[in-house]
DNA sequence: CATCAGGGCCCTG
DNA sequence: CAGGGCCCTGAT
């Protein structure tokens, strides 16, 4: 698909905003989802079944942020779809969300002040419409980095949609309607193993029960967990993903995997293992409504000196590539 | 060579 | 609520 039109527009988030660590995540694993430079990012924005080309440029400061938002699309766009992508873009990066507070408040905290100094402007950000990381959410189950790398990129090649602009290469997600016209025979023969039953059920019940994203965003939190919950492999690490990615929540921290734990207890105990019951009510009480947004910064910040070539040699221990 | 757990979840007892 | 099974892979 060979995206040639294309309409700029500049958006100012609300101050603090830092592009670079909001848009890129060092904790993720790498796919031909998303392409990032310093500064620069693009990705296959998919809405309503239409994909659109985005290319985000930094051009800006943390505290005077300036993006330049370029949308490639195939055909000529309305205004309103315009104003239709352009808000979506806003609400899955945050452009609006005002930090200022969560800054102000752990300026002094133990653990996060030298981080809300070092990512001052860093939200949470996700490119993937809910359908999409639901799929990512799969892909990540029960197995090691590796292979969902392997598994993500055999599907995408098989199934997702090849993008061609501003002379990048993307992949956009399938859609659910396409997905489940493919046998579970055929899927298995990418290696996704018991998530091939997994991906079929999910994209049934999508077609079927007309899952509307932005529908679901106007519920409170607790409620759409409990929906996405009902969703057939969503369990509650799956969940979390979703809730706190798609849906933007940071008031909900209630789940801590195995491999978490680990990684969690040292940075914030600094010792081997404490119950992750410990780890959620400690978090939850210090940082409130904030909670996963202070996990996100220590957690991102561990990533991103690995990321600049720090060894750290108990943390290379819990991520089995 | 065989065995096993991995960036979970469902189902059963 | 504990524990087995799930697909496949690479580490041991």
């Amino acid at each position: 698909m060979n995206l040639t039109k294309n309409y700029t527009k500049i958006l100012y988030p609300k101050e603090p905003y830092n592009f670079d660590s909001t848009i890129y995540h060092p904790p993720h694993y790498p796919s031909k989802l998303e392409i990032y430079e310093t500064g620069k990012y693009w990705f296959a924005l998919k809405l309503r079944r239409k994909i659109y080309g985005i290319k985000m440029e930094d051009r800006g400061t943390i505290e005077n942020p300036r993006i330049k938002l370029t949308i490639f699309s195939k055909f000529v766009l309305s205004k309103e779809i315009l104003k239709k992508i352009i808000e979506e873009i806003k609400f899955r990066f945050e452009f609006d969300r005002d930090l200022s507070e969560f800054s102000k408040k752990f300026s002094k905290d133990a653990i996060l002040s030298n981080l809300i100094i070092k990512y001052r402007g860093m939200h949470g950000s996700c490119s993937n419409e809910l359908y999409g990381l639901l799929m990512i959410g799969i892909l990540l189950q029960n197995t090691v980095v590796k292979r969902t790398v392997q598994m993500t990129n055999l599907m995408l090649e098989h199934y997702g949609t090849k993008v061609n602009f501003d002379n990048k290469e993307i992949y956009a997600f399938w859609n659910p309607e396409d997905l489940i016209k493919i046998s579970e025979e055929e899927l298995k023969n990418l290696k996704v193993g018991y998530r091939a039953k997994l991906f079929l059920r999910l994209s049934n019940t999508f077609v079927k029960e007309k899952i509307d994203e932005l529908e679901l965003r106007k519920l409170p939190p607790k409620k759409i967990k409990k929906e996405i919950l009902k969703l057939y492999g969503v369990g509650p690490e799956t969940a979390r993903i979703l809730l706190h990615e798609a849906f933007h929540f940071y008031g909900i921290f209630e789940h801590v995997s195995p491999w978490q734990q680990k990684i969690l207890s040292k940075l914030i105990f600094n010792k081997k293992l404490v119950p992750t019951k410990k780890i959620i009510n400690y978090v939850n009480r210090k940082y409130g409504k904030w909670a996963v947004l202070a996990v996100k910064y220590i957690w991102e910040d561990i990533f991103w000196q690995r990321e600049q070539g720090k060894k750290i040699a108990w943390l290379e221990k819990e991520i089995r590539l």
